[in-house]
DNA sequence: TCTGGGGTCCTAGGACCC
DNA sequence: TCTGGGGTCCTAGGACCC
């Protein structure tokens, strides 16, 4: 069994924490530049208050319902959810952090599952003061659901073993639990594929198990067939140690409280995000092999206007100055005068670390520039001495790659030449490597 | 010389999550 | 007047190569 722990309301829980007047009152947390609605108390949502609404629209209504409003400490937040995570950890083995506010736990060697998680739901509540659901259930997919009924356990009277803790067992209550479900709200079902989805007559998450897989599979891809799956009980997403959580991308961006139309002014923006991101990626003890900038307009905006641009680096770094150098360039390049710009952001990709010392030599290669045989010597010799340092030394290839090198791998002769012939990586392309281990041709 | 098919690499954009 | 920030993964399609 897998168990979905979901903090309820958690920023808003957060803020009672220090600030006991709010208990039972209706409380709402608001974004960055207080633009909307990010976290709400039950008593809040009772009133009508939506997640996600713009604060502008609905201030007055929530000056005459009474209604206390915050904006949000996001380090306070993140300070409170390590130790709920933590005393998650004193009690299971096998969590996965999942975000801010949600943990998955591998329950396979629990016997009384609901009666274990009553208890760990007391615990957290009595060290960390914040208030939490369980739900139990087979899959990831299906524990989200059960986590739903949970929280509605909560609020409303459902009959159930242990308040804020609830189990779908697919032997038992599935099918039945499954027509209750708005399509829309099952993970990895968003906006625009229930759309689809209702239009074509299915709209429970009942209708969606039976739906035929390969139809889903054909007209919106692997993850909603893996969705289908998950709701029959069969899993399709394992519970990461996030020991392998290895960044992808660091992202710094902010809305501008008013719009910038000056180039200054945005640059004096980018410079500080461009800080923050170099000071992360130093924090995670990365490297970064891509920059880049984006600058944009609301989208609201009638002379609407967004636009990106990358650099990648010849060699991977995390020195602040030199992405600066590069940013400020690349800002240079997409601003246009006239338009009054809402919002601009830096993203570092194709992240390094350290340690992966092949890549680091391999990187540095041009993108796009077929290497001739010389070069590849080259490439060859340091390889030789990866293998000499190391033992077996190991190649990257992009998973693509990988059928064409066994293919090579037949005879001697093949390999060579497929060596002398080949980009054994390229620095763009990160998501899907694979390491071969490293032949010796010689 | 002409042509087509298959494979790889890469990007932009879409969709989703909290 | 005022509409968050930070992520992940997948896919279609273009460019290129053989």
């Amino acid at each position: 069994m897998i168990a979905l722990l979901d903090c309820n309301n958690f920023y808003v829980s957060c803020e009672r924490l220090f600030n006991r007047k709010l208990i039972g009152k209706p409380v709402v947390v608001l974004s960055n530049n207080d633009g909307c609605v990010i976290s709400r108390s039950n008593e809040a949502k009772k009133l009508g208050i939506l997640m996600g609404e713009p604060f502008f629209k609905i201030k007055n209504r929530v000056k005459s319902l009474g209604i206390y409003v915050y904006s949000s400490n996001y380090s306070f937040y993140g300070d409170m959810s390590k130790r709920v995570m933590r005393t998650i950890k004193n009690y299971c083995d096998h969590v996965e952090v999942y975000s801010i506010d949600e943990a998955f736990i591998n329950l396979e060697k629990i016997k009384e599952c609901e009666y274990f998680c009553y208890n760990l739901k007391k615990r957290i509540l009595k060290f960390t003061g914040i208030p939490v659901s369980i739900g139990i259930s087979q899959t990831k997919t299906l524990s989200k659901i059960a986590n739903k009924f949970a929280k509605d356990s909560e609020k409303n009277d459902i009959k159930i073993n242990y308040k804020g803790v609830y189990k779908i067992n697919c032997d038992e209550n599935l099918d039945s639990i499954l027509k209750l479900i708005d399509i829309r709200d099952i993970w990895g079902i968003g906006k625009r594929l229930s759309i689809y989805f209702k239009e074509l007559g299915f709209n429970s998450a009942f209708d969606l198990k039976k739906m035929n897989q390969n139809f889903a599979r054909q007209k919106k891809g692997i993850l909603v067939q893996k969705t289908i799956l998950e709701l029959k009980g069969m899993k399709c997403y394992e519970i990461s140690d996030n020991n392998n959580d290895k960044r992808k991308s660091i992202c710094v961006s902010r809305s501008f409280g008013q719009k910038l139309t000056k180039y200054e002014d945005i640059r004096e923006a980018l410079v500080l995000y461009v800080q923050k991101a170099s000071e992360k990626l130093r924090r995670y003890n990365l490297y970064c092999g891509i920059v880049n900038v984006f600058l944009k307009t609301s989208n609201y905006e009638k002379k609407y206007y967004k636009n990106s641009v990358s650099y990648v680096f010849k060699e991977p770094t995390s020195d602040s100055r030199q992405i600066w150098m590069e940013s400020d360039k690349l800002l240079k390049s997409i601003y246009l005068r006239g338009y009054e710009f809402n919002k601009v952001g830096v993203i570092l990709t194709d992240l390094k670390e350290k340690k992966q010392i092949q890549s680091f030599l391999f990187g540095n290669n041009d993108l796009n520039n077929k290497k001739s045989f010389e070069e590849n010597s080259k490439l060859m010799s340091v390889m030789d001495e990866i293998n000499r340092k190391f033992g077996e030394g190991k190649i990257r290839l992009s998973s693509d790659s990988v059928g064409r090198f066994k293919k090579a791998q037949k005879s001697k002769e093949s390999e060579r030449k497929w060596f002398m012939k080949s980009d054994f990586s390229s620095p763009c392309y990160t998501t899907k490597w694979c390491d071969i281990p490293f032949v010796n041709i010689n």
